[in-house]
RNA sequence: GCGCCAGUAGCUCAGUUGGAUAGAGCAGCAGCCUUCUAAGCUGCGGGUCAUGGGUUCGAGUCCCGUCUGGCGUGCCA
């Protein structure tokens, strides 16, 4: 807010100079305070472009730039640095207009309504969420909100594989877990098979319901019968399981519900008119290597069934088709290996494969008593999803989950997350936003409140801590703009820790209400409630909670 | 072997897209509650940014090599 006003007035001074300026240059809060409550590299970055040394142009713009009052230092700093001592003024004003924005402030048309498919989650129907799904659960999720409200227009879709190899072995998974339950010796559970407890679950509740009857019908239709059960009930407790975690999808998209339309045979014919198909050992192979995929790969299996790649791509073109312009994927860590024959198809059908976007997640380590907790699949041991959320709580998880990068492994410390205290980021956040509701409820109660809020009552904040808060206050909408566009919501995270930091250190410094001025007691708390404002609108966008007493 | 990701304080991690003297929190030590929530605050110590080169006014950030760790490299999904 305050950067893009003095990007504005540089730029107005370059103008007013005939300076031209194609590259861009940066306003940024630099990390000495010596140096300023702004700094631009302006005149380094475009002193070439002009001929002139950066100095020389630093101070020809300085000398424009004073003309304008809410400066109360412009200097020159190190190699053509400028910097910028603002005049509180700016401050005051600036939150007068982040006060009167109220819970819309940071919002912005910044992402012009471009349509931007999500993608994320697409578990595999076959058992409950794991951790990395909630974790790609929080991060696609908070990316939409945030893309939301800076003026994209982002949908969240969870693509269902309810078809293939794997919910056959779900079935026959079912099946023995019946058999079992029918009183037959099964010997060994197949390796390959789900071990999982949910499938004993899902046996005793449809041997509950239907009994000896499931085993009277022809093997195909008991196949299809137990198919259908397994998935509407596990896709359920996957529904729930988000739902819980605060994460709806717009849309459910079934692999078996594309495959009836026809879309697959659609994308071989499209594969094959591009010239890019063969057949070697009874199987259709795509030639993703002309296309800068490591090998081809195949489509068509030689017992002619078709692989997961061709109804995937099939319903990444429908993506296109509906109308998006940018196709974000949130993966796991085990796909990266899939994304270049993906690339590849989009190239091969001549589509701009920069539309397609793949967001990598790396695995999650869960940590309990500094031990890695230790899980596997295979034996059905592992922390779901509803695990994880009921210990430690939604905020905790989601929070967590957030607030590392994406592309980095992530420990997840179940002591820390459970931790009621400053160790525990969470509550630190929350805590700060609670402290203000709670001063507020004592102020009105003391009768402190002014009847309403006035812009001159700003003019009472001149602390440094006030007006560095302020300087935060201002940082949310580009800080929400370029957390969209990089598409790293963790950012969100840090800020709200940097909020919260300043919120405790100015409440333990200075009284908020009740200071000797009445004056100063207003403007405090107009100052507050704006800090308020800003932690309700970012625990919406994070999906936390808002305590307002803890 | 090849490919992707990562390597920053004892630990967990930031680092504003290449800017000035690399920052937080935890852990350690020393302090602060008759006053708006101590789930908080203040102070101290802590670094060869894995490593070697390169690019330029300037590199934790970009390029190349090396080392270490994770993952991938199915006619699985």
């Amino acid at each position: 807010m305050i950067k893009q006003i003095l990007h504005d007035h540089i730029i107005e001074v370059l103008n007013k100079l005939g300076y031209v300026h194609e590259r861009d240059f940066t306003v940024e809060v630099p990390n000495n305070p010596e140096f300023g409550d702004y700094s631009s590299n302006a005149a380094m970055v475009l002193g070439k472009a002009n001929k002139l040394a950066p100095k020389a142009m630093a101070e020809a713009m300085i000398k424009e730039l004073k003309k304008n009052k809410s400066y109360k230092k412009l200097e020159i700093a190190g190699p053509g640095f400028i910097n910028f001592h603002l005049a509180p003024v700016m401050y005051q004003k600036a939150l007068w207009d982040i006060h009167q924005l109220g819970l819309e402030y940071g919002k912005s048309e910044h992402g012009k309504l471009e349509k931007i498919l999500l993608e994320f989650v697409s578990a595999n129907p076959t058992g409950p969420l794991n951790i990395v799904s909630a974790r790609a659960a929080a991060f696609g999720d908070t990316l939409y909100r945030i893309m939301k409200f800076v003026g994209y227009e982002p949908t969240r879709e969870f693509y269902v594989n309810d078809a293939g190899n794997q919910v056959d072995i779900l079935a026959e998974s079912l099946e023995l877990r019946l058999r079992e339950l029918q009183g037959e010796k099964i010997g060994d559970f197949p390796y390959e098979a789900y071990h999982g407890e949910y499938v004993r679950h899902l046996a005793q509740k449809l041997n509950a319901q239907e009994g000896i009857r499931v085993f009277m019908m022809t093997e195909k239709d008991r196949m299809e019968h137990l198919k259908e059960f397994a998935l509407s009930e596990l896709l359920e407790m996957q529904r729930s399981s988000l739902e819980k975690f605060g994460v709806v999808f717009e849309g459910w998209v079934s692999e078996k519900t594309l495959r009836a339309e026809g879309v697959v045979e659609e994308v071989l014919s499209y594969l094959t008119e591009a010239d890019c198909t063969y057949e070697k050992e009874d199987a259709i192979w795509f030639r993703s290597t002309n296309y800068g995929d490591d090998k081809d790969r195949v489509l068509m299996k030689s017992d002619g069934s078709i692989t997961y790649f061709v109804p995937d791509l099939a319903y990444h073109l429908t993506k296109i088709q509906r109308g998006y312009t940018q196709l974000i994927d949130i993966f796991g860590p085990d796909h990266h290996g899939y994304v270049p024959r993906l690339k590849a198809a989009f190239k091969a059908l001549k589509y701009d494969d920069n539309m397609l976007e793949i967001i990598f997640l790396q695995q999650v380590n869960l940590f309990e008593e500094g031990e890695k907790v230790k899980m596997s699949k295979r034996a059905g041991k592992i922390v779901t999803m509803d695990d994880l959320v009921s210990l430690v709580g939604k905020d905790s998880a989601r929070f967590f989950f957030i607030a590392r990068k994406a592309n980095a492994h992530l420990n997840f410390d179940l002591e820390l997350a459970l931790s009621r205290n400053n160790d525990n980021p969470v509550y630190y956040c929350q805590y700060a936003h609670a402290r203000i509701c709670s001063i507020i409820k004592k102020a009105k109660k003391d009768r402190l409140m002014p009847r309403s809020y006035k812009e001159d009552m700003t003019a009472k904040l001149v602390k440094p801590e006030e007006l560095a808060i302020i300087q935060k206050l201002a940082d949310l909408p580009d800080l929400l703009i370029s957390i969209a566009d990089l598409r790293e919501p963790h950012r969100l995270a840090n800020y709200l820790e940097e909020l919260a930091s300043h919120l405790h250190k100015y409440y333990a410094k200075y009284q908020i209400a009740g200071d000797k001025s009445k004056e100063t007691t207003h403007a405090r708390l107009l100052l507050i409630d704006a800090v308020r404002q800003v932690f309700l609108i970012c625990f919406g966008l994070m999906g936390l909670s808002a305590p307002e007493k803890m």
